[in-house]
DNA sequence: ATTATTTTTTAGACAAGACTAAAAATTATT
DNA sequence: AATAATTTTTAGTCTTGTCTAAAAAATAAT
């Protein structure tokens, strides 16, 4: 089993390769947690005797497929209980991430599974990322457009297209906001208008502006 | 705030005053935490300065309102946790422990009113442990005999007055076990048996069998 | 290609929390 | 009341994870 700050370093190394591929930097590491180059050194050599890093010095490190897997677990508990909070507390999905930073690091694989079960096996976290299997996968989605989906899809709003003065003071009128969950209840052949559930209110909404929200599908 | 190992001895020094009155000792403390003398003797200087106990070499320690008050709101936590694990996680009364250790360090005050909300504001833990409120006190429910309680009242059986093998075996065939809860669905005025509900199962017991049953009412 | 700059590592120190061994205080026993 | 036994405290050490300052390696700039 790893420690909490070895938990730590884990998923900072794993959130920062996913973001670019190569060998990460001490330094990197450093900047991430908010500590100092000398102490990641430090814990790097750790890491590494337990296999979960490559490491050569002034090489930077990598995860390991173990070190993947045990990452990739952390961040499953993550977000699991981010899901919990939002569903079942009425947190809001800008209010969760503290308190999941110390959820995370329970040790309890019942817990985790239980958890799971009772949240409907959710695919992703409130803010649309998608939460790893329990052996670590992920599938990715991409960012589409919303006009791109079909009938009873539910997917998260993630960025406008259109950031026009206009058309965000649209959105804010309408109560739709980035990370809020978008379920489309009808789409109308004539002009593709959808009826869609945002924030437990339906509204109607144009084709034009359909085009315009990204969303990732849940 | 507290670090994790102040919040262990906090809970250790209350639950060994509830239990005794008077001050603690030292070795009292290390007992229960499975510690040596010595480190509790260092502890205790700490929780001193941040006067949540009084302490006097040699003397032992009592907690102070200041000491009972984090004490309690730790337990608190603990015991909530150990409700959601039992009824919305599927663990049985005995598995919770271990898993509601590590839940009750986890710092957010909204998390644990959203949690006693999500609940329903229970009284007692799955153990039928009274849970402390928000300031800290705690409602002390005396045990009695099942028969003594009316019609839709519900209690969790924490022991049996006839320990005869007989008694025991009776118990057994109908799944009646130390920890379950149990609810009055009727009383028969003419033989004062009763309806109840065990383990979501429904079942007839006679007033004899009720007067050896010792509850703890929720 | 040499120097300058940046990054990384090493060496030594510190705080928290625990330990062992020995000293001091308290309690028990005769 | 004096000694024995027990409990508590002190003193010094260890581990984990961090830090600062200095040395070493890698990268950038002339």
């Amino acid at each position: 089993m790893f420690t909490l700050s070895e938990e730590n370093y884990l998923k900072a190394i794993y959130h920062l390769e996913t973001a670019s591929k190569k060998g990460i930097s001490t330094n990197a590491i450093a900047k991430k947690l908010d500590t100092k180059a000398s102490s990641v050194t430090d814990m790097i050599k750790k890491l590494s005797e337990k296999k979960v890093v490559d490491y050569k010095k002034y090489q930077g490190v990598t995860l390991t497929d173990l070190g993947k897997k045990a990452a990739a677990n952390i961040i499953r508990k993550h977000r699991l209980w981010e899901v919990f909070l939002v569903k079942k507390l009425n947190f809001s999905w800008d209010e969760v991430h503290d308190v999941a930073e110390q959820l995370e690091h329970i040790k309890s694989q019942k817990l985790i599974d239980e958890l799971d079960a009772f949240l409907g096996f959710p695919k992703s976290d409130p803010h649309g990322d998608p939460i790893p299997d329990k052996d670590g996968n992920i599938t990715i989605r991409k960012k589409v457009k919303l006009s791109t989906l079909a009938q009873h899809e539910e997917s998260i709003l993630l960025s406008v297209k259109d950031s026009s003065d206009d058309f965000l003071r649209y959105l804010d009128k309408k109560e739709i906001a980035i990370g809020n969950t978008i379920k489309i209840l009808a789409i109308e052949p004539f002009d593709k208008s959808m009826q869609v559930l945002v924030n437990k209110k339906e509204l109607s909404i144009t084709n034009e502006v359909a085009e315009n929200l990204l969303v990732k599908e849940i």
